[in-house]
This record gives structure tokens, C-alpha cells and sequence, in this order.
DNA sequence: AAGGACCTCAACCGCGGCATT
DNA sequence: CAATGCCGCGGTTGAGGTCCT
């Protein structure tokens, strides 16, 4: 007997996310986690395979992803620990917080294979003549790289019902514009760690009404923004927050 | 300016591992 | 212990963007 489908092919939906899919899929697993991302779809009235929210979510709209051009040093550590463990990538997205497994599969397959190729020693990449190469071709194309042209590309995203994913990334693309603060960079100092347990910490006292210390810190955050804490409010709030790159005001 | 070649990356697919029944 | 179900991983694909001629 062969492996159960993981879905119903027939209505299913595929292909690029579209900004409703991503709104509902966040508002979603914001408030109740994915205990099951089989039957999540169904339960939060998505078209889709449970497969397809898992890898949207943890490869675009978790909070804690940071994207952007890898540094340098990411870029070292790629290459180095694939030497050690191989295509092992979720394991080597462990050791680059913030960065997905898929991400840095790609950034392998389009950039570090080559160089690595071509100079096997990681620790004298830097100067190989690829990445010179590399690095002059991303700074010719009208000036920008190929993320800060998505993002400024998609800078009016909340108005274009696009299935662009990096919804995120025009926050956290920094670097270019100190006032367009990083998310990462801004949430990240003050709560020390935002991982699913955060989340549901975050949500998790609505009913209550109580605030934890957590609770308080966001409560700040929102109505610097200009938002009341309660339920409607905060599913805005993050929603602007984490998918419209809503600025963030200085704490 | 046009269009073909090449590159990037989001998303899908199939499989293996583990947990549960 | 086998069957079943779910999750996560790694490989692959294809659409869209950019570069080159």
C-alpha cells in the first residue's frame, strides 16, 4: 500500500501565494499555531495543501526571518559547514538564524557551488575572482541588487494583490535607509527571542486581558504606532507590522 | 528595440524518519 | 510489530527578471 497523498490534489490550490492567502495563512498560525498544518488549510479556510502553508510560513512569513543579501560572513559559514556536513541545509540553517533552509539551498546552487568550485579553499573565497565578478554585475543593473530592486519594486504591495513574497523583506532589507528600520533589528532588542513559543505567548493572554511583560513591550510598540491593544487591533497591527513593512517608530 | 540566453528564487514533489494507533 | 499519518528535508522545476548580442 502505497503513501496517502498528502492532500486533495483536485482542490488544491498551487502556485505563488497571493497577498489574501498570505494575510489569512499569518492571521492563522498567529493565533493558533500550527499544531497540525494538515488540516490547517481547511480549518483556516485556504485552498491549499498543508505542505504548501508549512514551507510559506517558515520560508516567508515567520517573524524572525531575516532577508536581504547574505553577508560575507554567512557566506563563509555556508560554505564552510557544507564542507563539514554536506547538503545538510536545514543544519546549516540552524547555525544562520534567520535564514531558511531554502534560502541558503538557493544561494549555494547560484553562488557558493561555483566559487567553491573554483576555489576550494573557503577561507580565500573572498577573493576570488568570481565573487569580484559577481559582486561588480550586481552593482551595475540600474544600481541595485536584485532584492532592493523586488523590494522597492513592491514598495506599494499592500496594493497590488501580487504573490511577491517578500513582503518581509521590504522591511529587513536594510542597509540603504536608516529610517526604514529593520524589523529584526528593532523587535529583535527588545524581545530577546521570537520564536513560535513567543508568538503564542504574544496571543495567548487576549482573552485574559492580561499583560505580560511581553504583552506590555508590544502595548508600547502599538501604541507608539498609533493602535489600541485589543483582538482586532493587534491582528493589524502584526499584519502591518510583519507583511506591509509598516515603519516602526523609535521606542 | 527585440529577443534569446542566462540567472534567481519561490514553490512543488517525493522520500525518509518518527510518532501514533 | 505492522500499518498509517504527519512533518521536515533535499532535489528539482519553472516563472519572471536581467543581461547580452
Amino acid at each position: 500500500m502505497g503513501r496517502a497523498p498528502c492532500c486533495e490534489k483536485t482542490s488544491v490550490k498551487k502556485g505563488p501565494w497571493s497577498h489574501q492567502e498570505d494575510r489569512i495563512l499569518m492571521d492563522y498560525v498567529t493565533l493558533h499555531g500550527h499544531p497540525n498544518w494538515r488540516v490547517l488549510p481547511k480549518l483556516a479556510g485556504l485552498m491549499r495543501c498543508g505542505k504548501s502553508c508549512r514551507l510559506r510560513w517558515t520560508n516567508y512569513l515567520r517573524p524572525d526571518i531575516k532577508r536581504g543579501n547574505f553577508s560575507k560572513e554567512e557566506e563563509e559559514t555556508i560554505m564552510q559547514l557544507h564542507q563539514e556536513i554536506g547538503n545538510r541545509w536545514s543544519a546549516i540553517a540552524a547555525r544562520l538564524p534567520g535564514r531558511t533552509d531554502n534560502e541558503i539551498k538557493n544561494v549555494w546552487h547560484t553562488h557558493l557551488k561555483k566559487r567553491v568550485k573554483q576555489n576550494p579553499n573557503p577561507n580565500d573565497a573572498n577573493t576570488s575572482d568570481f565573487q569580484q565578478k559577481t559582486e561588480e554585475s550586481k552593482e551595475q543593473g540600474a544600481g541595485l541588487s536584485p532584492l532592493e530592486t523586488n523590494s522597492s519594486s513592491q514598495a506599494s504591495y499592500n496594493q497590488i494583490d501580487s504573490p511577491q513574497p517578500s513582503c518581509v523583506s521590504s522591511m529587513t532589507t536594510t542597509s540603504t535607509n536608516d529610517h526604514n528600520l529593520c524589523m529584526d533589528d528593532m523587535v529583535l532588542e527588545n524581545f530577546p527571542e521570537m520564536d513560535d513559543e513567543f508568538w503564542s505567548e504574544v496571543f495567548s493572554g487576549e482573552s485574559s486581558g492580561e499583560l505580560t511583560g511581553v504583552h506590555e513591550s508590544i502595548g508600547q510598540l502599538q501604541s507608539a504606532c498609533g493602535y489600541e491593544s485589543d483582538m482586532h487591533n493587534d491582528m493589524d497591527f502584526w499584519f502591518n507590522m510583519f507583511t506591509r513593512g509598516e515603519e516602526l517608530p523609535q521606542m
